[in-house]
DNA sequence: TGTCCACTGGAAGGGAGGGCTT
DNA sequence: AAGCCCTCCCTTCCAGTGGACA
């Protein structure tokens, strides 16, 4: 024994995974995807017409998120190319086939979605589109004509697409689905993804009829189908006999309840793995797996309140303090009036009152608090408002802003004696 | 039955901040 | 430098409203 550092004990401990625990991240594509046999089936047909250089028809995928929508896309772009490269000779060649990937969520504005397609077309550095700066119409030109330089067959994949038309409207996807009138060469086609059937409506009804020309809904997994695809996933990521009986079930049951959301489950797993580990255990059990659930969730609301704007802060954190003197059921004018009160304090403008009504509606559909709208009859009609996140951990978390810092103390008392 | 409260939520538009073009 | 463009964050203005109360 050469001394002993604090390290010791996790060098001596097995792991329980193999090196392979990657597999349990929602990156990865396994080789085969259990349950969705109907949905490649259908799909492949659909993109199969790129293979005898045509255009594939525009499809619109509905599902809930981790029902392996984007996961059945990356698989037969992914058995395309393979296809291709099979095919392929010096005489006979198939056309160039691009797949692009853009979530709407992160990429939400006309100017955006356009800028990052034709940026894919585009090597040389110096004529590459900037992100911001030019009319749209010119980037849209742009694009057209980088697309169109050579043949291929070029797939655009626009993943929460309901983002994308309730933020800006339906302009881009009515240009983009247009686009094919003014190529020679190239051909576009469009796979777009979303959770919510109803957006469908907001869309003009052209572009509505030309972006579904094929429709298809992916349902939830049971919970015997994501019993299916851990323990796929098992036999990778862990060694031999490192998960307890009972945990693929209870990650399956738990995960079923939500939807059926399989990146849910394959997290549950991971984490509960990760937490096995650290407390030395040699083997993953069912309590790792609660604790595992309860991790998740309270690193995913401290994470959501982390990366708040200082205005919604301060609002939450007005809320939370009425509360810790007993008031519940807050209006809408009582949530402002102590968000002006802590802005006096740190000595910053205080928004609107409108602007604050959104911010609350905001905070509402983050599940940070409860808004529901509510009459009083005379006493007019408002917002009844309450937090539904634990209160000291949350002050805890707010805290860390330098800038409400000075807060830490105070409490809206004062406002309330006279 | 009508009134009236305290907002809600839509619309329009300003202006700052990114950057391009001439 | 002046004139554009696009986006984001806000403000201003305002019609609309559910329901307790007179």
């Amino acid at each position: 024994m050469r001394g002993t550092t604090i390290f010791n004990r996790y060098l001596n401990t097995p792991s329980l995974f193999s090196k392979n625990r990657e597999v349990l991240r929602p990156s990865y594509l396994p080789e085969n995807l259990p349950h969705r046999e109907i949905e490649i089936e259908q799909l492949a047909s659909v993109m199969s017409t790129a293979l005898r250089g045509g255009r594939p028809s525009n499809v619109i995928i509905f599902g809930k998120t981790g029902t392996g929508k984007t996961a059945v896309i990356r698989y037969l772009a992914r058995e395309i190319k393979r296809t291709k490269e099979l095919v392929d000779t010096d005489v006979l060649k198939m056309p160039d086939m691009e797949y692009i990937y853009i979530n709407c969520e992160i990429v939400d504005t006309p100017y955006g979605i356009l800028q990052n397609i034709g940026n894919r077309f585009i090597d040389d550095f110096s004529e590459r589109i900037p992100f911001t700066g030019w009319p749209t119409e010119k980037v849209y030109n742009m694009l057209r004509e980088k697309l169109d330089e050579k043949d291929r067959i070029v797939t655009i994949v626009l993943d929460e697409l309901d983002r994308l038309v309730y933020k800006s409207g339906d302009d881009v996807l009515y240009h983009l689905t247009k686009i094919n009138d003014d190529m020679a060469r190239s051909k576009l086609s469009i796979i777009g993804i979303s959770n919510d059937l109803k957006f469908m409506e907001f869309l003009d009804p052209r572009v509505k009829s030309r972006l579904s020309e094929e429709k298809m809904v992916f349902p939830p997994y049971n919970a015997s189908q994501l019993k299916d695809i851990l323990n796929e996933r098992i036999e990778l990521a862990f060694n031999e006999g490192a998960v307890g009986d009972g945990v693929v079930e209870i990650c399956a049951a738990l995960a079923a309840q939500e939807h059926g959301d399989a990146r849910r489950a394959l997290d549950l797993l991971r984490v509960a793995g990760e937490i096995a580990e650290r407390s030395g255990d040699s083997k993953v059990r069912v309590e790792h797996v609660y604790k595992a659930k309860n991790k998740i969730e309270l690193d995913c609301i401290a994470e959501t309140i982390r990366t708040l704007p200082l205005q919604s802060k301060l609002i939450l954190l007005g809320i939370i303090m009425h509360e810790e003197q007993g008031r519940r059921n807050l209006t809408t004018g009582e949530v402002y009036e102590a968000y002006r009160e802590l802005c006096g304090r740190i000595g910053i403008g205080a928004l609107t009152q409108r602007r604050i009504a959104d911010l609350i509606s905001e905070l509402d559909m983050l599940g940070l608090i409860n808004a529901r709208v509510k009459s009083f009859g005379r006493g007019g009609r408002t917002r009844e408002i309450q937090s539904s996140v634990p209160a000291v951990d949350t002050k805890k978390i707010l805290m860390e802003d330098e800038e409400l810092k000075t807060l830490e103390e105070y409490s809206l008392r004062q406002m309330y004696l006279h």
